[in-house]
DNA sequence: GTCTATAGATCGATAGAC
DNA sequence: GTCTATCGATCTATAGAC
């Protein structure tokens, strides 16, 4: 006992998995217990704002993860095709086609939305920047990329709500194809 | 004290509501009792099952709605681009140009899907073949049709997402709008 | 048919031993 | 740093008065 190695960053993929099911008011101490193997005392070690600072850190992961394997690529990358390629591969890649739901859209549809406003307002609204960007320089006027950077947005989240309503994640693999079509033309 | 006025079908609206805003496990009885303006046990006289046989109600009037105001159209529509326009037009409707979220999609993400599986997984089917078969009478071919009536409901969900993460209902008006477009073409 | 009161379970959070 | 024990609050659900 009074194992020494756990880290804060060692739980947080159990966490999400945790909000991603259940969703924040669902996730409950208990079950974030289980699923993480950790007691409440470690937990309230770790995190000592309770479930609200668990499910931030958890945003602030994902975060983290679309900045680094996806903004900054749409960012950086100068060949805007790749770049927009690469974007829908990590898209693909990170909700296991269409099987993992998108927590941060699952948040915002839910009660959690107003106490998360801030980093899932800004998660959305920079995807969105980058992604009307990488189409301007792909020689798209800016009304057309803007508007196709929503669509592309909306397809995306859309075809996850109906992936798993339909529980079928085929959906999401179709819409993606689809994105593909219309981002390159 | 003992008001016979009530039946189970006036409280719905504000039960929908509740749920709207604060999801299944959000939505408490003593919220839901507020709202209603019921005590849990009139309730309860309701809804001999708790919770769940609200959540139930509320879910089978949506799909009522919808089944009068949305799919009977659009099966019954002769012209199918008045019926395409007219869905488009309930839809905005219905969701408040954006400042409403879509229960059934909320619960789609959340925890309640298993619970409710069957209403929901109803809902998105009937959506889609009642539209696929009206894009057909426009003149599509079959995969063309069912491609096409599986992206506007993921555009829809996904533009009701969009509007409720970046608090812009203009994000959905817009999104209907390029659906408009895109249906008659 | 509606209310209040409350049971019984579970919630988030804390304290203290080790 | 992790555990167990437990707090008070809140939850769903029930019982009984009116």
């Amino acid at each position: 006992m009074a194992k020494t190695v756990s880290e804060r960053a060692d739980v947080l993929p159990a966490l999400a998995e945790v909000f991603r099911e259940h969703g924040f008011e669902g996730a409950s101490l208990s079950l974030i217990g289980q699923r993480t193997k950790l007691g409440k005392g470690s937990l309230y070690h770790f995190f000592p704002g309770g479930k609200e600072e668990m499910a931030v850190a958890v945003l602030d992961e994902i975060d983290g993860w679309f900045t680094a394997n996806v903004f900054k690529p749409l960012r950086e990358e100068v060949e805007p095709r790749r770049a927009i390629a690469g974007m829908l591969q990590a898209v693909d890649d990170y909700f296991r086609s269409g099987r993992r739901v998108c927590l941060i859209g699952a948040f915002a549809l839910g009660d959690a939305r107003d106490r998360f406003a801030r980093q899932i307002r800004s998660y959305f609204a920079t995807w969105n920047t980058v992604l009307a960007e990488a189409l301007m320089r792909l020689g798209k006027d800016d009304e057309t990329a803007r508007n196709l950077a929503e669509e592309t947005l909306a397809a995306i989240q859309g075809g996850l709500v109906l992936a798993r309503a339909l529980n079928d994640p085929c959906v999401f693999q179709r819409m993606l194809c689809q994105l593909k079509a219309r981002l390159a033309a």
